[in-house]
DNA sequence: TACTTACCTACTGTGTCAATAGGTAATTAG
DNA sequence: CTAATTACCTATTGACACAGTAGGTAAGTA
């Protein structure tokens, strides 16, 4: 299940789409645009800086920015980023996971083709397909 | 992500199919072959029976049995069963569930996509699937 | 009657989720 | 230089789910 901080992220990607005019976007504004909790964004937000998704900048004119186009970003790569994984289940997120039944384990191969599927689908969806153009 | 709910009720579905004789097996034996806590693996089971996915029988001679032949179990109805939804998002798995965005949200309708793909995925998948033939 | 098996209630430790609270550091406008 | 603005930091909280454990009762068979 997706949880608050892909989703609130993916909201916040959209929001700095949206309302892109070159300068930084405070998160204040992006807060009250979206009905979301300030004080929690900055925890999603700190987040998605560490992780690259996009620019922030102190002091007053200070803000948040996009660092690609909407276009450049995969769906896939920012909810991955926030829920950790994108994997169905633990032996197969988990890098270090060990398992003994592994080899012989009947359903492995269908949760690989389920994870299979899931990252196709979220890494061929860009954050601009989100944006209505007519805006 | 499927819990160990989802993954072990799979597993002693698939238990109950490859051993069937005809009776009732017991649950010792289903956990001492998967190797799961028998304990833990009765209060999964004890969901399965009264989900309607098997019968249970009391006494010495008794254990569990499947109701249906394995290619008549969707592997959906098995996973929905056990994690309670396979929804993605909680607006869309929580029936009255009210979100005062629904009608403004653009992500809607990627999360309903979404969700229609895995719902396709496991229920097109049988519990005769994840058995091998040459048993 | 003895044995086996399912079935029932209760409890526990660990962790995550979704926040809230109260600060500090950086940057700019006046 | 000062005040205002903004990001950034640490800590805490309550609720809940997950993954079990423990010990007993009821049901059915040899």
């Amino acid at each position: 299940m997706i949880s608050t901080r892909g989703r609130y992220a993916l909201r916040v990607m959209m929001d700095l789409a949206e309302n892109d005019n070159g300068s930084f976007i405070p998160l204040k504004d992006i807060a009250e645009r979206q009905g979301i909790s300030k004080k929690y964004l900055e925890i999603i937000v700190k987040d998605m800086v560490s992780g690259g998704l996009i620019v922030g900048a102190s002091g007053k004119g200070g803000g948040y920015k996009l660092c690609k186009k909407p276009e450049k970003y995969k769906i896939g790569e920012i909810l991955e980023l926030m829920e950790g994984t994108l994997s169905s289940v633990a032996c197969l997120a988990d890098k270090g996971f060990t398992c003994d039944r592994r080899s012989q384990c009947q359903t492995l191969p269908m949760w690989k083709e389920y994870d299979k599927m899931v990252h196709d689908f979220f890494y061929k969806k860009k954050l601009s397909d989100l944006i209505p153009k007519d805006k």
